[in-house]
RNA sequence: GGGCAAGUGGCGGAAUUGGUAUACGCGCUGGUCUUAGAAACCAGUGCCGCAAGGCUUAAGAGUUCGAGUCUCUUCUUGCCCA
């Protein structure tokens, strides 16, 4: 038997690799833009990176193969709070943290083989990617696309700094664990409400896009429609304008609603005890989920407005917690009894509650909101409606009496972008004396980081730097203040995908590459990232097109895939401290047990791979144990890509043998001396092996790779009989090249050097498939009364009477037949026969 | 609570889209080889049954000559939103 070393090989082809580019050089090849999400830079590659970017390299090498001019590029999300927080740890600089990673990261997607240009490498932590960012920035605040807005914020009083919502753990600070506060800060903003309509609506043109995000995103946009209210206060020319969704349930309202900042406010702003009931709300989450579920506080105005529809109805006035002022207009009308919020409201302050949409009969006893369809009852002239009709009727009355008008709402807020952090991109924006805000001159871009910092230091970094912020506006030279919030890291990623079309051009875009390259043919990454980072980068692609009309692209991705998480049974030892895999041993298959002293182990359901349950596989090991085509091989064959797949070790050791036994084939046939064989067993063995060619495309065509290795194991069996017989060596030759050009995308090394063992000379090319020699023979069903009873094997396109001679002749069907009067037969060519008897 | 998926052997999964259910892999069982183990190779492996045969795609109904696939009801699990 001859072995092969797989390390040896693989370190020979991944420096051919290199050199080698999927850029196809004849201009008539069409194009193909192959992405994958690119990573963090944390530390080390993990398996979720290894499935991801081996999918991306299957389809960036069967494109090439078939003709394709491909652009795969790969880059580093490396700005974001990690690597602050490493630099607390260690003292390590976040710069050189970062990159550190970036080589050893780097390094282990190399050992992968994949089929990635470094030529295009971008950081977005590098100033020569953060400058044209700058510009962009600029470039969107020239449009109006950017605004500055005051917003609350997850403040951590202890830390002094601003938390991001994941950082906010059960209300609390996940470093200091201190009581997170509401604090207001004034913000920048980037106005993605201006494309609420374009991004819902464009949903439709992404016919490559599965259904399940472009709903997440529909979902998330939120588009529904309600009414402006005015409602006129009691003694008073003043009117309340508030916002509902649910105009159908004004005769259930009880009370009025206002958020602490509204403008009413400034009657009450000076009396402790308003002040005392802010304070108060402060202590509430900002999340929508925080305000449904906090206590609903109220503070009663003892004003009152008079209802629009009931005369002499009069609604008393609170401030509440539970109403924001960046939603809708600040102001509600509570109706307790179909709005869960309202209610709790009502209960608490023992306010009225009305019932005016019901299913079947009154509810008395409401225990709770009831949100649910129904008929309008209680409310004069809408009485008997269904809610959608009501709701027409009741806007048109108000429109008709002109205290309101019709309105379109979107759950989708305007994008916050500001973070007081330090390993951020700078904001180019100055602060003039005067109390005026304008962008630098773009020829001072980049605004650089400053190299020294004070990560120890409370608060803002680079508020806190003694003198980075201190600047001049460079056309008049007066004094000015730098912004020292940095950009969120949503931002880098929202545009890199344009920028790897011409990564070293000396401005941010360059139209012309953007035109060829756009939009991304095939992008893959997490289901994680169907929401936010997904809008966002659409966003962006509009607002950019908006700042040059010159550019021809609408929506940044024109396929989309997303791929399921890698995962791992987890264990703990019985103090219940979680151990890693390589821990553990499996006595019998029940009993696992730790290594070092031979205590039991409780075992876990497989999950996500995580380092806090310690349930990870490192590639590294795997690759350098088994090899990268093995870890490749495995992690494609054993599931479906877009779904979860557990890792095995058994399964990348069958992989490795298979791989081995490739190898061996390859070998045999090339050692194997000729023979003389008849045409028909040719034929026979180039139709088996063009069956399997058609499949195999067929299948990563469609993301089914599983089932592409699937069919390279039944392939496999083919080659192995045919060597034992007397079968023409050349035959066999010209179909295991085939076979091994549609390998090359799964484990490009271990093809390659079959390939190159055979001399094959057009390993480029991926093997051309014939339609018409598909089957020479068919698998026929036979049934009787609709049970299947024998299964011939016939010749392709046999007519029915030649099968009903072969059944009464030769079939097992045969005897299911006898002495029965067939009432009916069903006849479908190459399929099926089925005897309808009595 | 609402929305969307999905449920097939011991396990991961396949099924040309309404036409042979359980491909392929893992695991398991037996065998060959070997001092032994490992490796390799061969055979078997949905369930019941000695067999003939019968049953089987979460459960139940329906449409159809024929249903894993289509329709309805119920149950379970996962994801997203609240």
């Amino acid at each position: 038997m001859e072995r092969i070393n797989f390390q040896v090989i693989e370190k020979k082809w991944q420096e051919k690799f290199k050199s080698h580019k999927l850029y196809n050089k004849d201009p008539k090849a069409k194009k193909f833009y192959c992405l994958e999400m690119f990573p963090y830079p944390s530390g080390k590659i993990h398996m979720g990176h290894v499935r991801n970017y081996t999918i991306g390299d299957v389809i960036a090498r069967y494109k090439f193969l078939n003709g394709f001019n491909v652009l795969h590029p790969m880059g580093w999300d490396s700005f974001g709070l990690p690597a602050e927080n490493a630099s607390k740890m260690n003292n390590l600089h976040p710069k050189e943290w970062t990159n550190k990673n970036i080589e050893i990261m780097k390094n282990q997607l190399k050992i992968l083989g994949l089929s990635i240009d470094w030529d295009l490498e971008i950081s977005t932590c590098d100033e020569n990617y953060y400058k044209h960012q700058q510009e962009l920035f600029i470039d969107f605040y020239n449009q109006g696309l950017i605004s500055r807005k005051e917003t609350y914020v997850n403040w951590d009083p202890k830390e002094k700094t601003v938390l991001a919502n994941e950082q906010v753990i059960n209300g609390r600070g996940w470093r200091s664990n201190a009581v997170v506060e509401r604090k207001k800060l004034s913000q920048w903003f980037f106005n993605i409400t201006k494309f609420s309509d374009e991004l819902l609506a464009d949903l439709e043109k992404l016919k490559g896009w599965p259904d399940k995000v472009k709903l997440m995103q529909k979902n998330w946009i939120g588009k529904s429609f309600g009414c402006e209210i005015n409602f006129e206060l009691d003694n008073s020319k003043e009117k309340i304008n508030i916002f509902t969704t649910r105009p159908d349930t004004i005769f259930g309202a009880t009370f009025i609603c206002l958020s602490v900042d509204h403008k009413l406010s400034k009657k009450f702003s000076s009396t402790q005890e308003f002040k005392k009931f802010k304070d108060e709300c402060d202590k509430t989450g900002t999340t929508e989920e925080a305000l449904a579920n906090a206590e609903k506080l109220g503070f009663n105005t003892k004003l009152f407005v008079k209802h629009p529809f009931i005369k002499g109805k009069k609604l008393p006035i609170f401030f509440a917690n539970f109403v924001l002022m960046d939603y809708g207009s600040g102001a509600i009308f509570g109706c307790p009894a179909h709005d869960q919020r309202d209610f709790d409201f009502a209960k608490k302050y023992k306010l009225e509650i009305i019932q005016v949409v019901s299913q079947k009969e009154v509810l008395s006893n409401l225990t709770e909101a009831y949100t649910g369809d129904g008929k309008i009852i209680n409310s004069e002239f809408l009485n008997g409606l269904e809610v959608m009709k009501a709701k027409e009727k009741i806007i048109n009355e108000i429109e008709k009496k002109q205290i309101g008008i019709r309105k379109t709402l979107y759950r989708l807020k305007d994008w916050g972008v500001s973070r007081q952090r330090y390993w951020g991109c700078p904001i180019p924006m100055i602060y003039l004396e005067d109390g005026s805000i304008e962008p630098v001159d773009k020829s001072e871009l980049p605004i650089k980081l400053p190299d020294d910092i004070d990560l120890k230091s409370r608060g803002n970094p680079l508020d806190t730097h003694p003198t980075w912020k201190i600047t001049k506006q460079k056309s008049t030279g007066k004094r000015a203040l730098r912004e020292t919030d940095t950009l969120d890291t949503f931002v880098d990623s929202s545009w890199y995908f344009l920028r790897f079309c011409s990564p070293n051009y000396n401005f941010p875009l360059d139209e012309k590459k953007i035109n060829y390259w756009m939009p991304v043919d095939q992008y893959i990454g997490g289901i994680e990232h169907a929401i936010l980072h997904l809008l966002y980068s659409r966003f962006f692609t509009k607002g950019i097109q908006q700042c040059n009309k010159n550019l021809k692209i609408s929506e940044p991705f024109k396929n989309l895939f997303t791929q399921g998480m890698v995962c791992h049974e987890s264990y703990k030892d019985e103090r219940g401290e979680w151990l890693y895999p390589d821990e553990i041993e499996k006595v019998s298959n029940n009993t696992v047990i730790k290594k070092t002293d031979k205590s039991k182990v409780i075992v876990g359901p497989p999950e996500s791979m995580s380092k806090s349950k310690k349930n990870t596989i490192d590639p590294e090991i795997m690759i350098k144990q088994y090899g990268a085509d093995s870890v490749r091989w495995f992690i494609l064959s054993d599931s479906p890509p877009e779904k979860d797949v557990q890792w095995s070790d058994s399964g990348v050791v069958s992989a490795n043998k298979f791989l081995q036994k490739i190898w061996n084939l390859n070998y045999s046939i090339s050692i194997r001396e000729n023979k003389k064989s008849d045409k028909s067993k040719e034929i026979k063995f180039n139709s088996e092996i063009n069956s399997y060619l058609f499949r195999i495309d067929q299948t990563i065509n469609t993301f089914r790779f599983n089932v592409s290795i699937a069919n390279f194991y039944e392939v496999y069996k083919i080659f192995k009989n045919y060597l034992e017989t007397d079968i023409n060596n050349e035959i066999l030759k010209e179909g295991i090249i085939k076979i091994m050009k549609q390998m090359v995308p799964f484990v490009p090394h271990l093809a390659h050097e079959c390939l190159e063992l055979h001399k094959c000379k057009t390993v480029n090319m991926w093997p051309s498939i014939k339609k018409n020699d598909l089957i020479e023979k068919i698998k026929l069903a036979v049934q009787v009364n609709g049970k299947t009873r024998d299964i011939l094997e016939v010749s392709k396109d046999l007519k029915e009477k030649d099968i009903n001679d072969i059944i009464n002749s030769q079939s097992k069907a045969k005897k299911y037949l006898e002495q029965k009067k067939i009432k009916k037969v069903i006849f479908v060519k190459n399929k099926i026969i089925n005897y309808i008897v009595i």
